[in-house]
DNA sequence: TGTACATCAGTGAACGCGCGTTCACTGATGTAC
DNA sequence: TGTACATCAGTGAACGCGCGTTCACTGATGTAC
């Protein structure tokens, strides 16, 4: 009635003619499992995903025609996954540039939550032929990028940030809070001040000098003069309140 | 006269008696260069590593007890050629605002430069114990950190930034030019614009940013209301100059 | 209701590989007499 | 000046390991008659 095997951690049931996809899922999740719990990449080879699940390693490849296959498999959804955290932060908040600020800590969040997922797609510099090879408009479709686009236009569209070229303000705030995500996952044990005021504190500097530099025309030059002299009048707009704390 | 292998990339004229140490530092140099070249820590093994130097593997054990003391050596001049890559950034410019911006471009700098080893360093999970176990006064002397944290307060001194915590001013700038490293880094393929435009107006963005967050009274909320209303005017100081660009 | 058979989920043993590391050794170099 | 010898840099073969993957197989499940 039950599968054994010597290096087995729980004894498997057999899958019924036809539920053969069950034991896909199955490995799937151990090895998302394994990511998760080791926290390192080369801790997950075929045998131990195999040995978790509670099966031989050749069944695997019933399932996954290689290794990389269901690694890719296991990191498919973290895209959409992040977007889902997106879309939760911004629910219900009517200023974009607020929701630049919630996007920016549900980023770091994603992270924190999903750390070795996280760590490949993000992180690491190998990475699936289909990403290298994808144009810059599939990137943005299918990567959570194009949300945050999207929404640094509704901001400019609103008057709340200057005119610019989207795309490169939406990198300038990705890369912002990419380096709060990947620094916490990296150097967990560096004495960093708590999580929240970190994130917060970050995220509202990136905020407020998006703000001045897209808003306060001329050089850098003249910007960091004119803000350090005697900070200037520009057109007035309606606040955006408290950007990385309080939603809605 | 000339030591022989099958797998020996130059064949490699036996030390004299005394000069055994020229081998551990033929060793350090070929790791480095592995390193380098494949951009794969990976794809540094003992073997490899002995191939190149063109000695036989058990030599590699002659002079570094085992393969993370040897990584670890690899990697220990980073923090150091860090430190001289801030200084040189530096050297000649007065206005310590200035000098910030500089050594968050001469950050990225280094990274690109040195892509494997501040990979290891700076974006790897596992450390050398050495650094885990650092007091944080510690991982400042020997991080490169320290003169950061001094810029800043230099900075607050000269009234150029509002007072608060120096160390984690510096933590934000830090984690700010991270992200600009990291992603350059690991996403390589990503269609990133210019490199030296996306680092000067990253770094003019945090700049601002900071100045704004720590010269405007108030919370969060408050200034990004007073910002988008009519920026506020402070106290006055000396210009600060072009941040990113301009040296010397 | 019983039986032969096709299907299919999964097994067990083995493959070749490259790895880090060990250990007994070799042979050139320098030194003492 | 010649020779025996100690030193020391480096070798060569082997170890055990875990890895990804292959392949012929087994045996439970369901179906046709």
């Amino acid at each position: 009635m039950t599968t054994r095997t010597a290096d087995t951690d729980v004894p498997r049931r057999r899958a019924r003619r036809g539920e053969g996809d069950r034991l896909r899922e199955d490995i799937l999740q151990a090895t998302i499992g394994l990511l998760a719990e080791t926290g390192d990449l080369d801790a997950v080879s075929i045998r131990a995903v195999a040995k978790r699940v509670g099966v031989t390693p050749p069944s695997i490849y019933l399932h996954f025609p290689d290794k990389q296959s269901l690694l890719d498999a296991a990191c498919e959804p973290v895209f959409a996954d992040l977007a889902r955290y997106f879309a939760e932060a911004c629910h219900g908040v009517s200023s974009p540039l607020e929701r630049l600020g919630l996007m920016g800590v549900a980023y770091v969040q994603f992270a924190l939550d999903n750390r070795e997922p996280f760590r490949i797609v993000f992180m690491s510099r190998c990475e699936s032929d289909t990403i290298m090879s994808m144009t810059p408009a599939d990137l943005e479709a299918q990567t959570a990028f194009g949300p945050v686009i999207q929404t640094v236009v509704e901001a400019q569209q609103a008057g709340l940030l200057g005119a610019g070229n989207a795309r490169e303000v939406a990198m300038r705030l990705w890369i912002g809070v990419h380096g709060v995500a990947s620094l916490l996952i990296s150097k967990p044990y560096f004495p960093w001040p708590p999580i929240e005021q970190l994130v917060n504190d970050f995220v509202c500097m990136v905020g407020l000098g998006l703000l001045v530099q897209t808003r306060v025309p001329g050089s850098a030059a003249d910007k960091f003069a004119t803000m350090l002299a005697d900070l200037p009048v520009v057109e007035s707009a309606s606040p955006a309140g408290n950007v990385p704390k309080s939603a809605s």
